[in-house]
DNA sequence: CCACAGGGCGGCA
DNA sequence: TGCCGCCCTGTG
């Protein structure tokens, strides 16, 4: 990989095989990212703007420091992980056009307050609606962080921030029945955010056990928050696309439980990354070219 | 107007 | 323990 600092923005070059903006913000993961009119996309993380372009064999990142870069979306990123490596770890020869469909895909690495949130809105709902709530909270609760290319970007809402607002009135941003769950984790986190934050420092099965705890984090949830915001490469999230898939490829079928747990065992602990090819070749509707 | 899409909870066997 | 009805919103 090689970086190039320019005044406001960063060059990358050597990673292009493996870093596709669409496939990365449109595989299901994150939620504030929206493509521009140009085709780049920008999103808020970390409480900054940022735009992604990819021009050939180069990676623009735009209006960010060497400092932002190297502190924040070196990480946010996944850029000094091979997936080479992981690629070929996981690669059968089901999984090999699968792969190629969503070869750009990067597992981000995001703030667990977000994602814990974002994950139990996305309970019974769709990406269209889980961004525009999404956004509907961080506009009336987050903080105004600045305009870029003409729209204004707001910070995700605290978890303070949150659990000083009514159920009600997180209900009118269109979270419908999520609305008391998402109350009760900002009511939790806001009074004892170590406990939170100090799930990624514990292993995989444990740190799962403790995130259902919350109320609307079931195993896929719970699954999801553990992928990415939280390290847990092993952790594989089924919802109903990963149960076509999975039928339709192994004849895996039964509970998502069930099948989350035979899918851990063929990929071992980069299933997550198996996930995500999956998870895109079939919500991108490709599932009738198997 | 109705059908449908999409995870988790809680009540009831 | 396992199953099933229900929660909420938007779209076709």
């Amino acid at each position: 990989m090689k970086v190039n600092y320019r005044k406001n923005r960063v060059e990358v070059e050597g990673i292009s095989d493996d870093f596709e903006p669409e496939h990365i913000f449109e595989c299901g993961q994150c939620f504030r990212w929206n493509k521009e009119l140009d085709g780049s996309y920008t999103g808020v993380a970390k409480n900054k703007i940022l735009n992604i372009e990819k021009k050939g064999e180069k990676i623009f990142f735009n209006n960010t420091s060497k400092k932002d870069f190297l502190e924040i979306w070196v990480d946010y990123f996944d850029l000094n992980r091979d997936y080479s490596i992981i690629k070929n770890h996981i690669r059968d020869e089901k999984l090999d056009d699968i792969i190629e469909f969503g070869k750009g895909i990067r597992i981000l690495d995001q703030d667990e307050w977000e994602t814990l949130v974002s994950f139990i809105i996305s309970a019974n709902n769709r990406i269209l609606m889980i961004k525009r709530v999404i956004e509907n909270l961080s506009q009336k609760y987050g903080d105004y962080i600045g305009t870029y290319k003409g729209n204004k970007y707001y910070s995700f809402p605290t978890s303070e921030k949150l659990n000083l607002t009514t159920e009600n009135e997180i209900r009118m941003m269109k979270t419908g029945f999520r609305a008391k769950y998402i109350k009760d984790a900002a009511e939790i986190v806001s009074n004892d955010k170590d406990w939170l934050y100090s799930l990624k420092g514990l292993n995989y099965d444990t740190a799962l056990e403790e995130i259902k705890k919350i109320k609307g984090v079931g195993d896929k949830v719970g699954n999801c928050i553990l992928l990415f915001s939280m390290n847990k490469y092993e952790a594989f999230p089924v919802d109903i696309w990963m149960k076509r898939i999975m039928g339709e490829i192994y004849g895996i079928k039964g509970k998502p439980e069930d099948i989350r747990k035979k899918s851990e065992k063929i990929y071992g602990k980069y299933s997550g990354f198996a996930q995500q090819y999956l998870f895109y070749y079939a919500s991108q509707g490709k599932l009738k070219d198997i």
